[in-house]
DNA sequence: CAATACACAGAATACGTATGCAGACAGCGC
DNA sequence: GCGCTGTCTGCATACGTATTCTGTGTATTG
């Protein structure tokens, strides 16, 4: 039924009256092999449709020229639902993989599993980009052990003092600045903050930090009634405005640490009957696609998805070049739209 | 500065006292080996942490237990831009694959391109799935070779007679059945269609044929002169539309055949001062998860990308095992929310 | 007791490539 | 004519696993 006649390098060292060795070197352009020679091997190779065997070829030289990409998911979600951020995320990686030359090898895993990152062990990949919301400190535990294997790997997240492996990142805490600024630059004095609090989620943290910083400089007093814990999800966020609402604090504003969170939360002050922006104004965060497409669209600090794939996957193989590293953070920017009420 | 002793199965062999053949039997629980010996090398293949080298068993074995995804972008298209459609699909592919025990190699490609396919010919895939819009034509063209050579591949797109090739899609004649016979239903008789007419773009086509048989089914003439040309994009969308508001033909409603068309129509009908869906009924295709939050939110005609991803990777499963295959098709829903008018 | 089956383990080998090393040959200087 | 350098090519081998085949010792059968 199938013609599985793969040619192999031995097969064109035949037909081509050379050794195995002269068409390995000739396939490369190594200019150990004269440049007719190479013409005619290439020439050879071409028309069989040769292509190497990968499997061979990174048998010989350890190497697979391959990444891969663990993609944590919240294990109590939607079976089928991923925070569209990430699939942003997943595509501008994606991109910056194939164009230094690598693939990409993608997988999803629950945070709570044991999860596997034997991909390295297994020389399936030569390196590993970790991405997802999670625990951090359970998190921080698993891939300690694989720093000190001296595994090729680098995360998306949080940019600590003092963590172990590598690690890109958004500045959090400018973007939970720029947020709360800008609601206080528009008068608002009351704003509720919607995310968790927890040493377990450090990206919240700092754009609560930074969220607190906007107060500093505006001079006006944080009301930690407003804050309220919610997760990355559209229920969360849902749940927590409902909580707000119910709890009878004053506030005028809320800053939400997810655009997903947002969404959620514009559902549950609308069916109090509460209009966004007039009653009450809403930040986001992340700029996932449906933000700006939302009723009203939606203000939120945008994460630069291009340039964190683009750092993700140069990091990571500077990682297994054994080239110096560095964790850094890529700036956050404010996209005013109308959920702030900026425009009335 | 890193650690590099993988241990090996002539490691393992060596500590446990057996050859490296009964290694390689044992972790695979070959019966071929006693119990007390299966768990003695199993006992310290795991104290080691010793994984199987990939590239050494898939050369053994010429087989590679991955599967390739191969996502076609318009080149015309926002470089960082992928319809949130195919980033659905790419989820529950990649679940689906994971479930079936296979490793997924995924890739984009520019369509215009000389697109790469030599994922199985190099050994780095078993099988090959295709996703992405494009010219049908020649993509024919290409996967005939392919095909011919007896590779193991399938598609995601319309399913026709005689095609070379595996194909799995969703049933787009029902789909613009199900969209038109609602808008019909309602009462509207001077429904618009907004999708490439073409032979390059079977889907649209079938998409048409519904919408085509709905009228017959209602007894409605097809006003032809409100069909305009659209590709799947925001951008496409939004130009028809006004194309169509200029024409100053008479309307009622809109069929767009992608949610993204939808969004741009909505977008320039707003734009005329034309309400949604008080003045002009809209129904899109696809349900991208943007789709529900739209102001209003859009009616359209859901594809079931779980089961589509499933069948897919099922699919090539079954090529690559040499089981009987056959192309197929899932069926289309109607998803009714505010954009058609339907709750008013 | 001889013959045979059986359960288990090792020896040998192949998968296809890349590379260290040695060899061949030409050109060149003296 | 000898040694040298430089260019090109081939030989041998290793990467780590899975499988075929062979061999051993024990249990079973007639």
């Amino acid at each position: 039924m199938k013609s599985k006649n793969k040619p192999t390098s031995v097969d064109i060292a035949h037909l081509a009256g050379v050794s195995q060795p002269t068409v390995s070197r000739a396939l490369r352009d190594s200019p150990l092999v004269s440049l007719e020679t190479r013409r005619k091997v290439q020439k050879i190779a071409r028309e069989l449709n040769y292509k190497v065997d990968v499997n061979a070829r990174n048998l010989r030289s350890q190497r697979t020229n391959t990444l891969a990409l663990l993609l944590f998911e919240d294990s109590g979600e939607n079976e089928s639902f991923i925070n569209p951020f990430f699939l942003s995320m997943l595509g501008s990686i994606t991109r910056a993989a194939a164009q230094q030359g690598y693939d990409l090898l993608i997988s999803f895993q629950q945070l709570s599993d044991d999860w596997n990152a034997e991909y390295e062990d297994a020389n399936k990949a030569d390196g590993i980009i970790f991405l997802g919301y999670g625990d951090y400190t359970s998190y921080i535990k698993r891939i300690s052990k694989l720093d000190q294997e001296g595994a090729h790997f680098v995360t998306w997240g949080p940019v600590l003092k003092d963590q172990p492996g590598l690690f890109v990142g958004s500045d959090n805490e400018l973007g939970g600045f720029l947020a709360a600024d800008h609601l206080l630059k528009l008068g608002h004095t009351r704003i509720a903050f919607l995310g968790v609090e927890s040493k377990d989620h450090p990206e919240f943290h700092d754009r609560h930090a930074g969220f607190i910083r906007a107060h500093q400089k505006h001079g006006i007093a944080i009301a930690d009634e407003l804050r309220f814990n919610a997760f990355f999800s559209e229920e969360s966020g849902y749940t927590a405005t409902q909580a707000l609402i119910q709890s009878g604090h004053d506030f005028s504003a809320i800053a939400c640490a997810s655009d997903l969170m947002a969404i959620g939360a514009i559902k549950a002050l609308r069916e109090h009957g509460l209009r966004v922006p007039r009653d009450k104004a809403i930040v986001g965060f992340d700029d996932i696609p449906t933000a700006e497409h939302l009723a009203p669209s939606l203000s939120t600090i945008q994460q630069d998805t291009f340039a964190a794939g683009k750092a993700l996957v140069d990091s990571v193989i500077h990682s297994i070049n054994g080239d110096e590293t560095k964790s850094f953070l890529l700036p956050t920017k404010l996209i005013v739209r109308d959920s702030c009420g900026a425009g009335i």
